[in-house]
DNA sequence: TTAGGATTTG
């Protein structure tokens, strides 16, 4: 019996529980039946501490309440853990889960007179073939109008207002957050904790927030959140087409589909009914005496006195006015010494008063900051200075005032890096006037000065894998020259194509050369289809190395739908382990299963052996990554061939390794693009034609993962910054080799990029 | 406990 231990819905649960087993109640649990095919379902009611036993095993005591055994005398029973099982159900288990249980061992409880439960107590164990299911309880989310006093609830909202966590004057950081829902109500939360960390990860108005266990309470005549035990969060962007990826510091959490569509649907609702601020403000579009949020780049900092601290920052942009200058003593002020320099006609002071002064001395230098509700003070011309602007954060955190850390992923960091990056500080560079002490502290510094121009003026965005020893050639040399020849090259990308990026991945056979377009999941899903129509022959269920399960779907289209497990040790291994065959499967049930186990292949009955399905759908599905085998080059072998991998001590399930023994000709995933490189001496087009290498992406993943899409798209921003000019443009090191195209009517030369990367810090 | 939105006055 496999040993499983999961976290999923009721849905998922009930179309993986194996057919055979059947649900026992509490009492007619007796000492010496056989419960072999047996399960026990309840709700978790009490756990005690994971503890060791004398001999160093692991144990953890659980305590279910049996669902159907409600009002009878004895309706919870102790279950024992032992191992590494215990160590796992410490870890996931919550009181109120409900809670499977099969391959247990029935013994007499020694405490049955005491605690009041049943007579026997259930073990479990690894060892003893035990398998655990844990779903997770079904969260119910009440729309913020129908909230009750003194109630604790899970809840959707769009942030309409927020404080970013700052120090309270009780023992915790407080963040106070108004959310408004699709019911047209609204709802300020007072959050507290004592690590900022544990609170919603906002970073602006119109972010989407999902709260589980929140307290609702009644104050001044309206209903408001606060924090109360086990209050956790997500948080995402509020971006309609964004990706949907929680922002959360939380090891554990439950975000299936339906959550998706919630957050989609709830921004295309704030999209129109909730007024999301314009653009950011950046330095060059200041406006004095207003106030502004600046996402910045943090480059000193120095205390000033007591009640006010300074922060340093710039955001890539010049402000147009004069601004002030703090006085500080030199010892007082952190950072780069040559970057300070550097920088000093392009940053800005920022002085932070009181509440906001803890916060600000615990930054570190270099990180990305929101900082909310900065003052640009115009003051007054009367010094001999003229007029001036001064940035001020007022202590307080009136209309969200206050200081946040931006992590690195976030998209307008990203959008802030690259700024930093493209611009040329040449010019607010002048060596000529330093003093020679001046001059001495620069070069005693040189080393940080060569990192910082690194990564700001990167002399290359694109980096050589081999071949360094090779001088440049000039492209228009290369195009005067006769292929085929390898060149290193220094050139601009002025553009390329495709420019969706996702039309740019490709099927590629590399034994008959061919390339063809993915398919798409609507095909697969027809194919699907199709083969269901097929009866499941009955003889090839449960073979020597394979354990069935068959079941007929309920309702007007009834569907038979059979899962091979492949078995491994005479044992049908951990979930992540098992590779399953499937017959009569619909897409979603296929996709389901690939993201839980191992390897799925989808397959139909003939007379004598499973077989594989029509080539236009994969034959292999792992994780979110579909596999194809060439209908060209492909020879189907009968699936029993698999039994050879099963038969390995170890089995990788490499989907290599699988595709030769099933005679399929595996299609790799490829990125196909056109780059145009200019030099100055000419133009010429180049193909990239690369799995991985060059943008340290996966082909095979990006078409399903919408981050990856994301920083494949941040990535060519870089290399090809939209709308600059060619003066703008970063330099690329690349190596090319060309090569002759000939057919029948016309000869050409064509170019192809190759041991090249994108450099480690643009990705 | 803290804060409970609705700009400091440096």
């Amino acid at each position: 019996m496999p040993v499983q231990l999961l976290k999923i819905t009721k849905e998922q649960f009930e179309t993986l529980l194996p057919s055979h087993l059947q649900k026992e109640d509490l009492h007619h649990l007796q000492e010496d039946c056989d419960h072999t095919n047996k399960y026990i379902q309840g709700i978790v009611v009490l756990s005690y501490p994971l503890t060791k036993l004398r001999d160093g095993t692991d144990f953890f005591k659980i305590v279910l309440q049996g669902l159907d055994d409600w009002g009878s005398r004895v309706d919870s029973i102790n279950i024992l853990i032992y191992g590494k099982m215990a160590e796992d159900c410490a870890k996931v288990l919550r009181h109120g889960d409900t809670f499977i249980v099969a391959g247990f061992k029935v013994m007499k409880s020694p405490t049955a007179r005491e605690d009041g439960r049943h007579g026997c107590h259930l073990e479990v164990s690894e060892e003893a073939g035990s398998a655990i299911y844990s779903v997770a309880p079904k969260y119910v989310y009440t729309p913020l109008n129908q909230l009750k006093d003194g109630t604790t609830v899970n809840l959707y909202g769009v942030v309409k207002f927020f404080k970013p966590p700052y120090v309270s004057k009780g023992t915790d950081y407080c963040s106070v957050v108004t959310l408004v829902d699709p019911s047209n109500a609204k709802l300020m939360c007072t959050l507290f904790n004592g690590n900022p960390d544990f609170l919603p990860k906002i970073y602006k108005v119109g972010d989407i927030v999902r709260f589980h266990r929140i307290k609702i309470r009644e104050y001044n005549g309206q209903m408001q959140g606060v924090t109360s035990a086990g209050f956790a969060s997500l948080t995402f962007d509020g971006t309609v087409g964004a990706p949907v990826v929680p922002r959360t510091s939380s090891k554990m959490y439950t975000f299936m589909d339906e959550e998706h569509k919630t957050i989609k649907e709830l921004r295309v609702w704030a999209a129109s009914n909730i007024s999301i601020p314009g653009p950011a403000t950046k330095l060059s579009g200041v406006q004095p005496m207003l106030f502004f949020d600046l996402t910045c780049h943090l480059v000193g900092k120095a205390k000033v006195d007591g009640s006010s601290f300074l922060l340093k920052v710039w955001d890539g942009t010049k402000c147009p006015y004069p601004t002030w200058r703090v006085p500080v003593e030199a010892k007082d002020l952190e950072g780069q010494k040559v970057l300070l320099r550097q920088l000093r006609d392009l940053m800005v002071d920022i002085l932070v008063y009181d509440n906001h002064v803890q916060l600000a001395k615990s930054l570190k230098i270099g990180s990305f900051l929101r900082i909310y509700s900065i003052h640009a003070k115009q003051a007054s011309a009367d010094n001999e200075d003229g007029s001036h602007i001064e940035f001020h954060l007022h202590g307080g955190t009136c209309y969200g005032r206050g200081i946040g850390v931006l992590p690195e992923s976030n998209p307008d960091v990203k959008e802030l890096k690259a700024l930093l990056e493209s611009v040329d500080l040449a010019d607010s560079q002048n060596m000529e006037s330093m003093s020679s002490e001046e001059l001495d502290d620069t070069f005693s510094d040189f080393t940080d000065f060569e990192s910082y121009l690194q990564r700001y003026r990167q002399l290359s965005v694109t980096v050589l894998t081999d071949h360094q020893y090779l001088n440049d050639t000039e492209l228009r040399t290369i195009m005067n020259s006769t292929a085929p020849q390898q060149y290193r090259i220094r050139a601009k990308l002025r553009t390329y194509k495709p420019q969706k990026l996702h039309q740019s991945v490709k099927l590629y056979c590399s034994k008959c050369n061919s390339l063809q377009e993915v398919p798409d999941g609507d095909e697969f899903g027809f194919i699907l289809q199709r083969s269901a129509v097929t009866a499941p022959n009955p003889e090839l269920q449960d073979t020597s190395w394979y354990d069935s399960v068959m079941w007929t779907t309920q309702g007007q289209k009834q569907r038979t739908i059979v899962i091979h497990f492949v078995r491994h040790d005479e044992m049908v291994p951990q979930v992540e382990n098992t590779l399953l065959m499937i017959e009569g499967g619909t897409l979603k049930e296929v996709w389901k299963l690939a993201k839980r186990f191992k390897c799925v292949i989808p397959v139909r009955s003939t007379e004598d052996d499973l077989e594989l399905l029509d080539l236009s759908a994969p034959f292999l599905l792992q994780g979110n990554v579909k596999y194809y085998g060439c209908k060209q080059c492909s020879a189907p072998k009968p699936i029993r061939n698999l039994s050879s991998i099963a038969a390995e001590q170890h089995p990788s399930w490499e989907p290599a390794e699988i595709a030769q023994v099933l005679g399929i000709v595996l299609l790799q995933y490829v990125f196909i693009m056109k780059f145009t490189l200019v030099d100055g001496t000419g133009a010429l087009n180049a193909y990239l034609f690369d799995d991985e290498k060059f943008f340290q992406i996966p082909a095979s993943e990006i078409l399903t993962n919408s981050f990856l899409q994301e920083k494949m798209q941040m990535t060519m921003n870089i290399l090809c910054p939209p709308g600059r000019k060619l003066a703008d443009l970063p330099w690329l090191e690349c190596f090319i080799k060309s090569y002759n195209v000939r057919d029948a009517m016309k000869h050409q030369v064509c170019y192809q990029i190759f041991d090249t990367t994108v450099a480690e810090d643009v990705v």
